[in-house]
DNA sequence: TTAACATATGAACGATTATTCATATGTTCA
DNA sequence: TGAACATATGAATAATCGTTCATATGTTAA
């Protein structure tokens, strides 16, 4: 793939920074860190990064917009999971960045 | 690097937010896509994309805060070109998940 | 069906941010 | 030095967004 000499359109772009947008928010990056390993109920969630349940909802529901995570349903619960490998290579390459 | 194992510190968490809030604008993405080949001058770009002056440099500002961009001057114009290559492997990361 | 639980949603508020306009700073050349 | 040009900056406005509170929806088990 050719990225260099190929400026997406514009369309593009506002999908490209919708994405970004997304991973733009610490709440959602620590979410999506939680999801790193294994899949996470919403409570289990909430629970372990200490934030309301409406919280990790809302953004729960941000991040499956953006097809980041993906559900499960048993029962009560609704299991998250990330949806695709791109999520944690894009947090690792930022992380990179961040460490230098 | 173990990424899976070790969620980052709430600080490099909140910077990598950060950093991803700079990914997080169409205006910035054209503009690092205007970098992609060549440096260019603020106004070179403004006139390329169609915007105004003031726009264009103060989100170049944005950009060299977190390192994104650096400069070189070169008597009444400054060119800017992108700082590393993280910039260009994060917007391909991004773009992969926008095009499925 | 009803109680108890898990999750989702809507409205409201405060905070952050991108753009514009006006102007300041800095550089070159006559 | 002063005019012309390139870039940066500050203030103001409008728009977007994250969190909270209250409540709705959906599920299970008695």
């Amino acid at each position: 793939m050719n990225i260099e000499n190929t400026i997406p359109e514009l369309e593009i772009l506002f999908e490209l920074a919708d994405l970004f947008k997304v991973f733009g928010d610490s709440t959602r990056l620590r979410i999506m860190y939680t999801l790193f390993d294994d899949e996470r109920s919403v409570g289990d969630i909430a629970e372990s990064l200490n934030m309301e349940q409406s919280t990790v909802s809302h953004q729960l529901r941000v991040l499956r917009t953006n097809k980041l995570v993906k559900i499960r349903r048993d029962g009560k619960q609704i299991y998250y999971s990330l949806d695709d490998d791109h999520v944690k290579k894009i947090i690792e390459m930022g992380l990179d960045h961040v460490l230098e």
